[in-house]
DNA sequence: CCAATATAGTTGGTAGCACCAACTATTAGG
DNA sequence: CCTAATAGTTGGTGCTACCAACTATATTGG
């Protein structure tokens, strides 16, 4: 933990470049992101909760906002919406009645479906300026990245500074 | 634009193991950055922004809503939080009257040189675990995955899907 | 030089998202 | 049972982001 000297200058530097580089790309594709998908009929956290549920049906709304990172009365509204819509529909839990079960209607694996078919597309034209080892890489190493900055969030908790005893 | 029909299935397969990192990796980020970032005293929002005034100091309002991929409306609302914390001043744009120059504080400075600090520490835990020529080539890559992804969103504008006629 | 038009920024209004806290209903443990 | 924990919903708040309307300045053309 206290060993953050910089043994080695150059880890400083990709830090840095890292971080730059990511918030940039996370800026990027959230301003993409609401173009593409809300033409469809869905805000962005809908299509994320939708797609988590089409990989995990059956799911309950803890299992869902466990997975998106979202606090459970989000992801609860968020069920609503998509429930409205008629794309997700709330079941009972057939162990615990205090729990529901999520499951995705045809109508909403269809959107789904061709939310995906669409956002791939665009993918792909990226993709096509990299080679093909370092396509094949990419999506390796970013859920590398995305899996070592969960596990970041889940050890330090939903609390604020890794340092709490700075200043 | 048409030949999108699949001379490479691989390009498939690729492209969808993209968009599944990165929508992954997108998430756990935001998430990780909020509880970063506002332990400090800002909205990520508002540190995209003293970050994107800190590299370019003296833009205008325009400059930087372009820059962040805002409205102006909502650039100018960040500002003014901005603005109410001492982060940063508006001061007169010398040549053009209408519009206003954006200049970080020394206050604003020092915040972001903190964040900066703290989120990059983040990154180093991250880029132990890589070795030293993947770690390196990460940055660029994202940074290419970035340029890529704006350079759709400039081109299809704030329009919706790129098939307008598809249905 | 003045009128029409464009541009920079602000503000109003609306809607979504995300949080915490308070609440209901159910389950589990003693 | 009665208490404590858990699943989900709802209320309240604040931030974000959009469009539209507005003010003030700049630019262009007659």
């Amino acid at each position: 933990m206290t060993d953050t000297q910089t043994a080695d200058p150059r880890l400083d530097q990709d830090a840095a470049a890292l971080y730059d580089a990511l918030s940039d790309l996370i800026r990027v594709y959230q301003f993409r992101d609401r173009d593409r998908i809300c033409c469809h009929d869905l805000s962005i956290t809908q299509c994320y909760a939708l797609e988590a549920l089409t990989k995990r049906s059956g799911a309950t709304l803890n299992d869902m906002a466990a997975d998106l990172f979202l606090d459970k009365s989000t992801a609860s509204r968020v069920v609503s919406a998509l429930d409205r819509k008629g794309y997700v529909e709330r079941r009972p839990h057939p162990e615990d009645r205090r729990a529901i079960q999520l499951v995705v209607t045809p109508a909403g694996r269809e959107l789904h479906d061709r939310i995906r078919r669409d956002i791939i597309e665009q993918e792909k034209r990226l993709l096509r300026d990299f080679d093909p080892e370092t396509r094949a890489s990419l999506a390796t190493l970013l859920r590398r990245l995305a899996q070592g900055a969960a596990a970041g969030v889940e050890v330090s908790g939903g609390m604020c500074c890794t340092k709490p005893a700075l200043e």
